[in-house]
Order: structure tokens, then sequence, then C-alpha cells
DNA sequence: GTCTATATCGGGATAGAC
DNA sequence: GTCTATCCCGATATAGAC
């Protein structure tokens, strides 16, 4: 920690982050990131011995930012309706940041899903604490009659799934960069009060 | 028509389609066409020329079909909450049985986005008449207050993204092939439950 | 640790026989 | 239309000098 710049190590897995995230696996080019990184390409190699390493290593930390947000703010004290804001606004902010992660996290769970679990001990995620958690809820504070895993999906797709498909929405509807920001803005008020609005059909009396 | 046995090209554009679907278009191998078609790689140049066109034909062919269905179920005379629970049914339907389509859509969407307009045109799709009937009822027949828009985008989202998320839900859940089947099904009345519940807090009175 | 040079392979594409 | 053979480039990966 005494040299504040980073090391080479670092710069070359942040260009690989940069490199996969927009290309994917196979799109990615050892070359790219070395140029990304301002390196030689021997240096990736180097350092990772070889592409399905560092890609390891980009997905692992990718797949960490999405998760880590969710868990937490899932399992905090607060009420469900304060967690579905929180979480709303917090993806949407977080998302729009970067684009390419829901998309890359996405292709890379089809094509090696394998890796996942070994990936929640890394990072000290248990979905059955979570969705506890949510069932709690659900329930107790809310009484409400419908499937927690059903709800959870919902906040789930109505958070990730605008962006996305972000460009599908630009190129149907011709919206500029300026007009789908807005969008997403909107939406940090709109998608909880479109999910807590539905949760009030599910009351129980 | 006399043959009903399907033609070499047919055969290739099939096979494409089975590749491109489920590897993307950089993982796609000629070869592996070529090998699914049951013919020679040269044959798969023969027809098309290039990697670029085949894909292309696969591509307009998987958005022609994702799109036609909304397309038509949104322009029909029938009531809005109808119209809800038709689109969810026949796509948690049409998406399960072609799993890889919407994440290959939305791929292809980022590598190519200018193509879209031209598909626009090959398929008949309307952007603007489709967001003008949906404008019309959620404004005229069901007298809400809320955005026309994010409610389309929330109805896309919800019935898309659970499909598209499929090996992240089954793996953090543990879900069997049987199970996720049985939350699919489940779907099909939770979905447009949860909207039309959604929808009757925006009523104006 | 960082570079140059090179090995090795695979994939897209074409030429040309049948 | 269909096949075999081949070209050629690009990409991963390694060897080895500095």
């Amino acid at each position: 920690m005494e040299n504040p710049v980073k090391t080479t190590e670092e710069r070359i897995l942040e260009a690989a982050k940069r490199v996969f995230h927009a290309k994917g696996y196979d799109g990615a080019r050892m070359q790219e990131i070395a140029d990304e990184a301002g390196v030689n390409k021997s240096l990736v190699h180097y350092y990772y011995r070889n592409k399905d390493n560092i890609f390891q290593a980009v997905f692992e930390d990718a797949f960490a930012q999405l998760i880590a947000a969710l868990n937490e703010i899932f399992i905090s004290e607060r009420t469900f309706p304060s967690k579905i804001e929180t979480f709303i606004s917090y993806y949407v902010t977080f998302l729009s940041k970067n684009p390419y992660l829901p998309l890359f996290i996405l292709n890379g769970l089809y094509e090696k899903p394998e890796q996942i679990k070994t990936m929640f001990e890394k990072i000290h995620l248990s979905p059955d604490h979570l969705m506890q958690q949510i069932h709690l809820q659900v329930k107790e504070e809310l009484n409400l009659d419908i499937d927690p895993f059903h709800i959870f999906i919902n906040i789930l797709a109505l958070s990730i799934f605008p962006v996305v498909a972000r460009p599908l929405i630009q190129t149907i509807f011709g919206f500029s960069n300026e007009q789908i920001g807005q969008f997403y803005e909107e939406r940090k008020t709109v998608v909880p009060e479109f999910i807590l609005n539905a949760l009030k059909g599910y009351e129980k009396r």
C-alpha cells in the first residue's frame, strides 16, 4: 500500500473487466486486454497464465458486485417496503453506471453454471437465508397471500431487465441517451410504487 | 413445394439457428453448423457466403418470432387485462420452448443495433402504433394515472427476465428442471394477477 | 517483471474437381 | 450442388533474452 499507483496486475484486471464485459468471453481478445492495460500481451499470460483464469477472476468480481448489494439490503433491518425502495434505487443507479454487467453475468451463467456454487462461498451469500428473510417479511410483517419467491423474482425482473434491454428500448422507441437516462431515473420511483401497489392486492383480512 | 423433405438450405438455416442461439455469434463455429446440418462446411459458405450473412438470417428470424406475437396481441381487439393474460401465457410457453432466444436477441442488439430498423420494416412492426394502442387503453379504457410506457416495459420485464435468468434461478435456489417448469407454469397466473393488482392502485376516481 | 520472437492451432473463406 | 484440399489470418500460448 505504500504505492498509490495501481500495480500492473491490477491494471490488467481492470482492462480485462472492460473488455470481457463489453465483448463476452468469446469476443474478448487477449491482445485487446493488453492494449487496454498498456502492456505487452505476454504480461497478461504472465499474471493469469491463460484466458480462462482471467475470465474467472473477472466473472467472480462482477457476480460479487451484483449480489453483494442484494444480500446486504434484504438482510438488513428495514421494513420490506423500505428494502424494495432502497434496492431499486441502488440497482438502477449502479446498473446505469455498469450497463454491461447483468448481461455479462447472464451469459456467463449459461456458459459455466458449475462455477456458481464455489462463488457463493467466497462472497458469503446464503440463498436460503435470503429467502427465509423475504418469506418472513412477506408472510408475517405484511401478511400477504402470495409466494415470496415470485415477489423476489419480480423485483429482480423489474430492476434488471430494463437495463439489459437498453438497446432494444432505445432503438424501438428512438430514445436518445438523455431520454433513456430520464426513463431510468423515473423508474426509481415508478417501480417501488408499482410493486407496493401490487402487494396491496394480496393483503389478507 | 412438391418435396416435403427440407432442402439443404433449410437444413443449414435450422442448424445455424441451434448453434447461434446456444453459442452466440462469436462462440458459433461454421464447422459446427455444417456438422449439425449434416453437410460439408463449404456448403454453408455456398449458400450464405459468410458468417455475417447467416447470422443476419438467424437473427432476423428470432427477432421476428419474438416480436410478432407481441404486436399481434397488443393490437388485437381484446380488453387490456385480457391482452396481458394472453401475452404472458403465450410468452412463458413460447420462451420455455425457446429458452436461448431472448438472451440471443439481447446480445445481438448490443452487437449490431443498426440492423434493427430495417428489421422492423420487414416484419411490419410499428412501435408507434403499438404504444398508441397501449396509451389509449391505459388512459381511456382503464383511466389509469401511470405512464403507459413504464407499464409496457414492466410487462416485458416480468415475462422475459425469469426465462433469461433461468440458470441463475436454478443454481441459486437449487431448482430441478421439473421445479423450474412448475415455477414458470405458476407465473402464467401469478404475473397477470400481479400486474392487474398493481394497476388497481393507479385508478383515478 | 517485461519485452521480442515464435510455435501451434483453429477457423473463415476460396479454388477447383466431380 | 456437393465435395476435397488448401490458403491465410488471427488468436492463444510459450520460450527465452534482457
